[in-house]
DNA sequence: CAAATTTCAGTTCCACTGAGATGG
DNA sequence: CCCATCTCAGTGAAACTGAAATTT
């Protein structure tokens, strides 16, 4: 049996980015695997939570809101529109706009993909215990939060 | 000033796949830009690495340990060999093989290049604590050789 | 005129697949 | 015959860029 703690040299497995790398590809992973099932990606649950939580909106404040591309976010919507997930109508006050909502079949697709989620969180988080899962995660907020801090000053 | 803290969804923000997903994409753009003012890319720091701490050896070999594909290899040691940081010889006992081995440029390059990369740390990790920091790697750490035990049990 | 929105076409980077040629 | 290695060509997802058309 090899030994995979070896395999990697120190420089790289002493490296803070070079775990969150590393873990977060794994992650990635195990969710393409997942949402697969369902027919679904990650870019349709980032979607669907962010109208599920801030309401209807245009495609420019959707895509603000769950960090996509205003490109991707077209082609995104293309895919959930024709699932029936959401709507797209024209915005009668600014037309500019197309005013994106979720339908009910969309409701209870995104419940379906965050049991999904949380199961997966579980598995991801599953070597450690609930306090240090708990850290993990404030010590991770806690960066990104510095991360989005230093990039809105740009 | 916009809250950004306010912009994403809840969902969202207490899913450890996403905190992962999104601190180590930021990660990883700081880690291009600072690379690309040496004109070099993550593969080639990974290459070097690997050659470094485990000494000459076969491309495959060689892949195994900095986790690229034998696809990419390929390509990034022909960038590398341009840039005088290794050399491709044949295996004289097995003609299969190339043998790569690091030149004493590209012994230089790599230690201007782990600087850069421990300086990226820093400024990654800037919100935490000394021992946060250890924490966040110990944990990161623990989660990835979980991650690394099942998948190589398939 | 400046700014925002939607859309399209195209690029880059990373990871990966399939297949061929060579050799152990 | 099977397996490993090196290489090439191509795929796919994610993030992004530039520009055009429309409207505010």
């Amino acid at each position: 049996v090899a030994k995979t703690e070896e395999l990697t040299p120190a420089a790289l497995r002493e490296k803070a980015s070079w775990l969150l790398g590393q873990t977060s590809m794994h992650a990635h992973r195990m969710l393409i695997d997942a949402l697969d099932a369902e027919d679904a990606r990650p870019y349709h649950y980032r979607l669907l939570a962010a109208l599920r939580e801030f309401g209807s909106g245009s495609q420019a404040e959707l895509g603000r809101h769950a960090n996509l591309d205003r490109s991707d976010v077209v082609a995104a919507l293309d895919e959930l529109v024709d699932r029936g997930f959401v709507e797209r109508s024209a915005d009668p006050v600014d037309r500019r706009r197309n005013v994106i909502s979720i339908t009910q079949a969309g409701g209870a697709h995104f419940r379906k993909l965050d049991k999904i989620l949380n199961t997966l969180q579980d598995e991801l988080l599953s070597p450690l215990s609930p306090s240090q899962r708990e850290q993990l995660i404030k010590l991770l907020r806690r960066v990104l939060e510095h991360q989005n801090g230093r990039s809105s000053e740009r």
